[in-house]
DNA sequence: ACCTGAACACCGTTCAAGT
DNA sequence: ACCTGAACACCGTTCAAGT
C-alpha cells in the first residue's frame, strides 16, 4: 500500500525514512512558515529555495532533505497558508455554504499570490481537506449524495477562486508584480474594442459598465452570483426530496 | 488617453514605437506562435525566452523589441492560445452557454499548461474577449442588465476551469510534470484522512466514491454543475421577466 | 532601426565531502 | 544522520556595440 506521492506524506507527518542520529534541526512546518512569509511580503517572485533558506538560516541545499524540489515546496505552501474553515454554528446548510464560500474569496484576496501558483493539484493537504470536510458536513442532513456533495464543493470553490481572480486583477499589484493593473479596466477595455467586431461588448463597454474596480469589488456581484449557484443546490435537493417521497 | 498597459496594445496590434529604417524581421504572431509550440510539446517548463528564440531563430535578446518580458509574453500566449468560440447558430441561450462552457472546458483539458499559467488577468487579449462577446450577445435577448451578463460569464468560465482543473489533476502529468498524479485520488485520500478528524470525508472516502479518475471524467458531473449553473440564470431571468411584466 | 555578443546576477539541483 | 561548499547547467535581462 501507500502508494502516496511524497509530498503528501510530508504534508501529513509521514515522514518516509526512520531515523538514528542527529535530530533534525529543521522541520517541514518551519520552511513552509518562512516560504509563505516571504510570499506575503514579497510575492511569489521573491520565494527562491536560497532565500527561504536564508530566512530559516540554513544553507539552501538543506532544504532538500525536508522537500524534493521547489515544486513541492509550493504545494505544502497552498495549504499551510490556507486558514481554518469558518466554524458551523447552528447554520442552514445553505447559510453556512454562504459563509464558506465568502470566507474562501477572502483567504484568497488575502494572499494573492495564492492565485498565481503554477499548478493547481486537487485538494490533498490537511486544510484544504478540511474546508471540504465542512461542505459535506452541511450538506449531511440532505439527500445529495456523495458525488452531488464533492460536486457543491468543487462548484463554489471555483467560484471563489474565479471571483477572486477577477478582483485580484483589478486591484494594486502584488508587490513584485508589474505587468498589468487596470485601475479602470471598463476604459481600458473601450480604447481597443472596436463595435463592428464586438458589437455587442463594445456597447456594454460604452454604455459605463461593471468596469469600475469599485463596482466589481461590491459586495451585489458576488453575492449575485452565489445565489445563482445555491438556488440550483436548493432546487436539486427539492427534486431529490420529492423523488424520495414519491418512491416509497 | 492611450493609458493602456504596453502588452495590451502589443496585443491588439498597436504598435507603440513608429518605425525608420528596416523592417523587423519577426513579429509577435511568429514569436507566440513558437513558444505556444513548444508548451503544447514539452509543457510551460520547457518555455524559456532562449528556447523560443532558438525556435525562431533569433538571439534571444531579440526577443525583447517583441515583448517587454517572458511575463508579458506568457499574457500573449494565453491569449493567443485560445480557439475561436462556438458558433451561436440557432441555438436558445441556455443551449449555446452550454456549448460554450463545454467548448471552454475543453480548450482548457486540450492545453493543461494554460492551467498552470502564473498569473491570471482579467481578459484583455482579442480571443478572450470574442468569448466573452459570446455570452453578451447570446443573452442580448433577456432582461439582464450588463452587470448580470458579465457575471454569467465569470461564472461559467469559472467552472470551465475548476472543472478543468479537477480532471487534468488526476490524469496523465504534463510532459515536464512529475509531481503529483493521484491515478487513484480515492485510494489516496483513505490513507490519510482520519475518521475522528475528518469524519464525514472519510466515510465519504472509504465507502468507494468519485475519486476514481474515470467517474470525474464522466460527463455526468459536467453536466450537474453546469445545469446547477443555468437553471440559476433562467430563473434569475424568469424573475426579471415578471418584474418588467408588474412593472408596466 | 533593428539585431546581437558579452556579461551580470541570479536560478534550482547534483554530489561528494565533512561531522 | 544530518548538513554543507563547490560546482553545474541553466535562467531572465542589461547594455554597449555592431550594421
Amino acid at each position: 500500500m501507500s502508494q502516496i506521492p511524497p509530498v503528501m506524506a510530508r504534508m501529513w507527518g509521514r515522514e518516509p525514512a526512520p531515523r538514528r542520529g542527529p535530530r533534525p534541526r529543521l522541520d517541514l512546518e518551519t520552511i513552509t512558515a518562512a516560504a509563505i512569509a516571504i510570499a506575503d511580503a514579497e510575492g511569489l517572485a521573491g520565494v527562491s529555495m536560497s532565500s527561504v533558506a536564508v530566512r530559516v538560516g540554513v544553507a539552501p541545499m538543506t532544504l532538500y532533505r525536508y522537500v524534493g524540489s521547489k515544486e513541492e515546496l509550493l504545494i505544502v505552501m497552498s495549504d499551510g497558508a490556507l486558514p481554518a474553515p469558518p466554524a458551523r454554528g447552528d447554520l442552514t446548510w445553505r447559510a453556512y455554504l454562504a459563509a464558506w464560500t465568502r470566507a474562501n474569496r477572502e483567504f484568497l484576496l488575502g494572499r494573492p499570490w495564492l492565485l498565481s501558483l503554477p499548478y493547481l493539484t486537487p485538494p490533498m493537504g490537511p486544510r484544504r481537506l478540511s474546508w471540504l470536510e465542512c461542505v459535506l458536513d452541511a450538506l449531511a442532513g440532505t439527500p445529495l449524495d456523495t458525488g452531488e456533495k464533492f460536486n457543491v464543493a468543487t462548484t463554489l470553490s471555483g467560484y471563489a477562486l474565479t471571483s477572486a481572480t477577477t478582483i485580484a486583477g483589478m486591484q494594486e499589484p502584488d508587490p513584485g508584480d508589474t505587468v498589468v493593473h487596470p485601475s479602470d479596466y471598463g476604459a481600458m477595455l473601450a480604447e481597443v474594442v472596436e463595435p463592428h467586431a464586438y458589437p455587442a461588448l463594445s456597447a456594454a463597454v460604452r454604455s459605463g459598465l461593471p468596469g469600475e474596480a469599485d463596482d466589481w469589488t461590491e459586495d451585489g456581484d458576488f453575492r449575485f452570483g452565489l445565489d445563482l449557484l445555491l438556488d440550483g443546490v436548493a432546487a436539486l435537493i427539492a427534486r431529490r426530496v420529492s423523488q424520495a417521497g414519491g418512491g416509497r
